[in-house]
DNA sequence: ACTGGCTCCTGAGGGC
DNA sequence: TGCCCTCAGGAGCCAG
């Protein structure tokens, strides 16, 4: 499910819901997501206060008095606002019960989320110190990652989704960046040129802008009695749309896979 | 240092 | 209806 825009959402949408409330209890129904879950996680969190929940890459931060909770949702991981009293679905994994009636739920079917807490600096933690830049702030440009490419003869596809490079771009949106600078995701990432790198930022950093702006393309609401939120999800150029006219030029939209993963593209439009 | 493959887990959908 | 196969928005780890 999420890829940036979707973490980030889900960041935005419980933000207000938890910053400055106290954890009152706190549930796993697993021992184990991707990770086991930290030893005495229940003693840490309950009787903290939220001091605030911010991101890097698709980990969010849960800033407490004392550490960090951090919070990776997988593929398929999902954070909600919910009544203290809601019913438990077969798929509700985690409950951070707070001192307002609500509870901060994370729900993941396939259990490839991760948490972990850290009492020094979560930026710090073996996990997030190796990540690259944000791609939506000024340390990913044309330049860093033209440097970071040369000599390198991974497609380009797998290479923008290496959290080293940049974070965030998972699969779908690097089908839909790659479409955007009209570049052939198989490309050995090595061979793009510096005109190619600088419109491959671009088209990473416009179609995560516009999936935040509206809000994620996969979210389901946060809000405590409120049903679905009202957004457009963004129309995917490309992904998930093997066969299908391109809508640039209207050839069918091909399928192959790279480094495991499905790959949509358009190879009239993609050299 | 790179690269590709495997792995964790559950569910959905297609073919027979 | 049931069984088996493949695939699914992630990413750490490990051989070669």
């Amino acid at each position: 499910m999420p890829e940036l825009p979707e973490v980030e959402t889900t960041r935005r949408g419980i933000e207000p819901h938890i910053v400055g409330r106290t954890i009152t209890a706190f549930i796993a129904r697993v021992a184990k997501l991707r990770l086991p879950l930290p030893a005495d996680l229940s003693g840490q969190l309950v009787g903290q206060r939220i001091a605030g929940i911010t991101r890097r890459g698709k980990y969010l931060l849960v800033r407490c008095g004392s550490g960090t909770l951090i919070i990776h949702l997988g593929m398929t991981g999902h954070l909600r606002v919910v009544p203290a009293d809601a019913p438990v679905g077969p798929h509700d994994r985690v409950d951070l019960a707070l001192d307002n009636g609500l509870m901060l739920r994370l729900t993941d079917p396939r259990r490839f989320g991760t948490l972990l807490w850290t009492a020094e600096e979560p930026l710090q933690h073996p996990l997030l110190a190796s990540l690259g830049p944000e791609p939506l702030e000024s340390g990913f440009d044309g330049s860093s990652l033209r440097a970071a490419s040369r000599g390198r003869r991974v497609a380009i596809k797998p290479f923008l989704m290496d959290s080293r490079v940049v974070v965030g771009v998972g699969n779908i949106y690097a089908s839909e960046a790659l479409f955007r600078a009209g570049i052939d995701p198989a490309r050995p990432a090595g061979a793009l040129s510096d005109r190619e790198c600088v419109a491959l930022v671009e088209g990473v950093r416009s179609v995560l802008e516009e999936a935040i702006a509206q809000g994620g393309t996969s979210l389901e609401t946060f809000l405590v009695g409120e049903e679905r939120p009202g957004y457009f999800r963004l129309r995917l150029a490309v992904y998930g749309r093997a066969g299908e006219p391109c809508p640039a030029c209207g050839a069918a939209v091909k399928l192959s896979r790279l480094g495991g993963r499905s790959t949509y593209w358009c190879s009239n439009c993609q050299g």
